[in-house]
DNA sequence: GTGCAGAAATTGGTTGGACCATTGGACCAC
DNA sequence: GTGGTCCAATGGTCCAACCAATTTCTGCAC
C-alpha cells in the first residue's frame, strides 16, 4: 500500500486558489513579465476573499520571485507563470570568507562546462548571432574602458545559458553570481580582476560557433581557472597587508 | 560614472526586520528542525508589530520551505536559518514532467561529475572508509530485495558530497533529487529503474580510492547516462500506452 | 485508577475596515 | 521648460473580530 497515493486533503487553501486563478487571468489576458496586473483591492473583490488573502498569495509569489510589488505604483510581473511551474526554493548558508567564495566557483565550474558543451550541440545560427552579438558588446566595452565589464560580462554568460536549452543553468549560475558579488564590492585586492579571463570569451565562442561541445567546455574550463586564480592573488594580498 | 554605487534605499521593510529578528530569536534559542517557534500573537506582541506583519513574514518562510505551519497546533522550524542565507527559488516552468526531470538530470550530471573529481582528490583515509560502508550497505540491500534501493543509494551520495568539502554539492542536488522524486512516486513504467546503475557506485568507489580524479568523474557520467536512459525508456512507454 | 467523550483553550486562517507612505500624473506659477 | 503643489491610486501596516483545526483539560462511567 502506498500511502503516498493518499495525499491529505485541503479543505482550506484560500490562497492557493487565488494564486491559481492569477495564473489563469495571466494566460487570458496574455500578460508578458514587466506588465503590471490588476490592484490588490480589485483581486480581492473580484475573487471575493479579503485583500488579506489576497496578499498572502503575492507574498508567496514575490518570495519565489515570479512578481514584483512596488508601493504606490502596483504589482508588475517579473516572470512567465503557468500551471506547471515546479518551485524548488533552495536556500544556502552563505559566507563570506574565501573558502565560500571559492565553493561558489567550484559549483559554477561545473556548471559553466557543462552549459557550455550544451550551447554548443543545441545553438541554432540565431542563437550564434546572438551570442556573437553579446561578445562583440563585451569586447568593445572591455577595450574602450581598458577592463572588465561585469555588466556586459554577465550579458554574455547569460545568452550561453538561454541557449543551452536548461533554464536552470541560468537560475542556478545567477544566484551563485549575486553571492559571488555580494562580497566583491569593496575593492580588496587585484585591480585587474578578471582581466585574465577575457580572451577565454572568444575562444568558447569559436568552439560554440564551430558546434565544438568539448572545446567548448574546456574553454569554460580555463575561463574559470582564471578567475580562481584571481581570488587566490587577492586572499594571498589581502592576507599580507593584514600582517604588517 | 558608476550607477552601481547608489543602489536604491530601504524606507520599509517591516517584515525582512521580522524575519531578522526571528533569526535572532532561533539562534537565542537554539532551535533545532521540528521544534516550535512562538505564537503568531505573541511575535506580534513582542516585537510591537501587527500580527499581519508577522503572517507576511512567515508566509515568506513558509514558501521557501523553512517552516511549516499547522493551523491549530504551530509553527514549527523545518530547516536551519542563518542570516546570511542565500535564497536560490528555482521555478522549472512550462514543459511536461519528462523536460522538466531531464533538466534536473543535466544538472546533476554535472555537479555529479565534479563532486567525485574533488572527493577523489580530497577524501582522506576515514572517509574512504566511510564511503566503503555505505557502498556496502547499498549493496547488501540491493541484493536482499533484488532492486535498487532509494534510501541506501542516497546515502551513499551524499557521502560523497560530503568529503567533496564543498556543502553546495549536497544541497543543489538534494534540491535535484527531490523534484526528481516528486515525480516517481507512481510506477509509472520501468520496473527494474536504477537497475542499471548499480555496478557504477562501485566502480565510482573504486576510483575514489585509488586517488583518481578523472576516473571518478567518467564512472559519475556513466551512472547518470544510466538513469537518463531509464527515464526516456519509461517516457517511451508511457507514451506509447496513452496512444492506444 | 482507567478510559473515553465532550468541553474549553490554543493556534493558525480569514475577514472587513481603517489609516499610513509612496508613487505618479495633473495642474499651476514662474 | 522647470520646479513646485496637490491629489488620486496603490501597496504596507494596523486592529479587532471571528472561523477552523488541533490540543489539552475535565468529568463522568466503569
Amino acid at each position: 500500500m502506498d500511502q503516498n497515493s493518499l495525499p491529505p486533503i485541503q479543505t482550506t487553501a484560500r490562497d492557493d486558489a487565488v494564486l491559481k486563478a492569477l495564473v489563469s487571468f495571466v494566460r487570458a489576458e496574455a500578460l508578458q513579465p514587466g506588465e503590471r496586473l490588476p490592484t490588490e483591492r480589485i483581486l480581492a473583490e473580484r475573487l471575493k476573499v479579503s485583500r488579506n488573502t489576497v496578499r498572502e498569495a503575492l507574498t508567496r509569489w514575490e518570495g519565489l520571485g515570479l512578481v514584483e510589488r512596488r508601493q504606490g505604483s502596483g504589482t508588475y510581473l517579473k516572470a512567465a507563470v503557468s500551471h506547471d511551474m515546479l518551485h524548488m526554493p533552495l536556500t544556502l548558508a552563505g559566507g563570506n570568507d574565501f573558502t565560500s567564495l571559492m565553493q561558489t566557483l567550484e559549483i559554477r565550474r561545473a556548471l559553466e562546462a557543462e552549459a557550455a558543451a550544451l550551447c554548443a550541440e543545441r545553438a541554432s545560427q540565431a542563437d550564434i548571432a546572438e551570442i556573437a552579438r553579446k561578445l562583440d558588446i563585451m569586447e568593445q566595452a572591455f577595450r574602450t574602458r581598458d577592463g572588465m565589464s561585469s555588466e556586459e560580462d554577465w550579458e554574455f554568460h547569460q545568452a550561453i545559458y538561454r541557449v543551452s536549452g536548461n533554464p536552470l543553468f541560468e537560475q542556478i549560475i545567477a544566484a551563485m553570481h549575486e553571492l559571488f558579488h555580494r562580497f566583491w564590492e569593496h575593492p580588496l585586492g587585484v585591480r585587474d580582476f578578471g582581466h585574465a579571463s577575457f580572451p577565454y570569451h572568444r575562444t568558447i565562442y569559436d568552439c560554440i560557433a564551430a558546434r565544438d561541445p568539448e572545446g567548448a567546455r574546456h574553454e569554460a574550463l580555463k575561463l574559470i581557472a582564471t578567475v580562481e586564480d584571481d581570488l587566490k592573488r587577492g586572499a594571498a594580498k589581502l592576507k599580507l597587508s593584514s600582517q604588517k
